[in-house]
RNA sequence: CGGGGCGUAGCACAGCCCGGUAGUGCGCUCGGUUUGGGACCGAGAGGUCGGAUGUUCGAAUCAUCUCGCCCCGACCA
């Protein structure tokens, strides 16, 4: 195995690869297009989940679950919906096999035709609104709250571990309500929680914004987004919140009585975020020595490496290391001791910066002699030697100071890479060395595609923050009152 | 779905053009020396060469077919 990775300025997308592997997050599986997420990975997307869950079961949401299994027949209530997902849908057709008569093996057996296909979910909102016929019928079952942890299917052409796989693990929220208002507050408080938890705990700045027409979700009257810029410059949409209207409703006719005594239609929103947030997190701190994690989304925010060479000293070490490990896991702090002999320190520290692991402490003789112990960070790949006496409560600022460090550091290079285009010819030398461009859009379905057609740059969102300035589309020269956010994307 | 690349030991790869004992590095096992930034020496174990068919006395190597993965495009979260 070679020592090193490749530099994000060799090949950014081989340097991707290469810390989703050698950090143990994911490898492609033998099966096309998917992946199998490995433990250390795992344990990231399960601190992801368990953040998420907190922020939507403190604004009222709760958890159930969803068939696998969409009858073709709902995919097809909503118009806009099917046609949107029909071109990537995977579909059960059959439900039996038997022995191949003509040797080994298996095959299917034609006798075993279902009558109607089955479509493996690529969401779930046509299921979920079949159901929610059954549940709401006053203005007292709303607003209903639900969302699912689940994996869904999207038959990609063309996939990335992470990024864009064709099975994947997300949330989808699918909400009900009384009234367009409440929906459409619920499906921004949901982008709000989005976008905390992106800046907060993923320590990622984002743009929050609305998705033009060309970009919304198949079925939606409108999307919410939040972007992000990853180092190569291209965006990556991170999470979206759509506001349904009443399209759902009316396909499944969801109807409730009102407190007059009418009828009236559900208002919907639903949202999600994915797996694809581990590819975020990856792109948006790690560097040329491999991951570099958040210190609150680290499975291991500590490791601790004993530094010896007798096994006496070894348990020298160990002995001072014991009480420590047991004040910084009171602090609620994940720790590790890697007193494993099979592995020499080098070869750990260098594993563990791998791994993006916010603090390393190294422990040998010469600290037991000195009281002190070597304090690495992986933000800064900094070293210095400090006192073992209060290195507890040190330590505990130091995830802090490390979490707040690296989101200024993404917040620098975001601001250092949007741009304020005014002229095509800008826009087009910007767009092609990558970042936000920051342009004036004459608001039409064509000028969109034209720019897309001779840019491969996408309008990522109508930022809600835009100040207000009236200019000229940078495409055709007419009227905008706005800018928006043009970018290549993932 | 188009273009390209690759399938040989757990991993990374060489060998293929020009058919003839299946190799190298890392990892693994054992022994020894080492140990503050990916240690070194010695001895071992480990392979249906992706699969099928064909050509041949003989195929990892040549031919045909096939399966899979990766990368680049078009499409999409």
């Amino acid at each position: 195995m070679s020592k090193g990775i490749t530099k994000r300025s060799e090949n950014y997308s081989e340097w991707y690869n290469e810390i989703v592997k050698r950090a143990e997050l994911a490898e492609n599986s033998a099966v096309r297009g998917c992946m199998v997420i490995k433990p250390y990975g795992f344990a990231i997307w399960e601190k992801m989940q368990r953040a998420l869950d907190d922020m939507f079961k403190a604004t009222g949401h709760q958890n159930a679950y969803f068939p696998l299994f969409v009858p073709k027949s709902f995919l097809e209530k909503e118009e806009e919906h099917a046609e949107g997902f029909a071109k990537e849908c995977a579909v059960v057709t059959h439900y039996r096999l038997k022995a191949n008569p003509d040797g080994k093996g298996l095959v299917v057996d034609p006798a075993a035709k279902l009558e109607e296909e089955l479509i493996i979910r690529p969401t779930s909102e046509a299921v979920i609104w079949n159901t929610y016929k059954g549940w709401i019928q006053s203005w007292r079952d709303l607003p209903l709250l639900i969302n699912q942890w689940c994996n869904v299917v999207r038959w990609e052409m063309r996939t990335r571990i992470f990024l864009r796989t064709a099975e994947f693990l997300w949330q989808e929220g699918h909400t009900a309500h009384a009234t367009e208002a409440e929906a459409i507050e619920e499906t921004e408080k949901i982008l709000g929680i989005y976008a905390t938890f992106a800046e907060e705990w993923m320590a990622m700045p984002v743009v929050q914004g609305i998705k033009t027409a060309g970009e919304r979700f198949a079925g939606a009257v409108e999307t919410y987004c939040i972007e992000a810029l990853m180092q190569d410059g291209k965006a990556l949409q991170s999470g979206t919140s759509h506001f349904l209207g009443q399209n759902f409703a009316k396909s499944f006719d969801v109807k409730f009585t009102n407190k007059e005594g009418q009828l009236e239609y559900a208002w919907a929103t639903s949202w999600g975020v994915s797996t694809r947030l581990m590819g975020a997190l990856i792109m948006a701190h790690s560097d040329d020595n491999g991951l570099v994690l958040p210190p609150k989304l680290a499975p291991i925010q500590v490791v601790i490496v004993p530094i010896h060479k007798t096994p006496e000293d070894l348990a020298a070490i160990t002995a001072k290391v014991e009480p420590l490990i047991a004040e910084l896991k009171a602090q609620g702090i994940s720790v590790k001791y890697d007193d494993d002999e099979k592995q020499r320190s080098g070869w750990k520290f260098a594993e563990y910066e791998l791994k993006g692991v916010p603090v390393r402490l190294g422990l040998g003789m010469r600290d037991l002699e000195n009281g002190t112990v070597e304090v690495a960070r992986r933000d800064t790949l900094t070293k210095e030697s400090r006192p073992i006496e209060g290195i507890t409560d040190y330590i505990a600022n130091l995830l802090d100071e490390i979490q707040t460090v690296i989101y200024e550091k993404a917040l620098k290079f975001r601001e250092e890479n949007t741009f304020l285009v005014d002229t095509w010819e800008d826009f087009k030398a910007q767009i092609e060395k990558g970042g936000f461009v920051m342009a004036h859009w004459d608001g039409t379905a064509e000028t969109e595609e034209a720019v897309k057609n001779e840019t491969k740059a996408t309008i990522r969102c109508i930022p809600f923050n835009s100040i207000e300035q009236a200019g000229k589309c940078v495409y055709s020269g007419k009227d905008s009152a706005k800018r928006v956010v043009f970018a290549k994307a993932y």
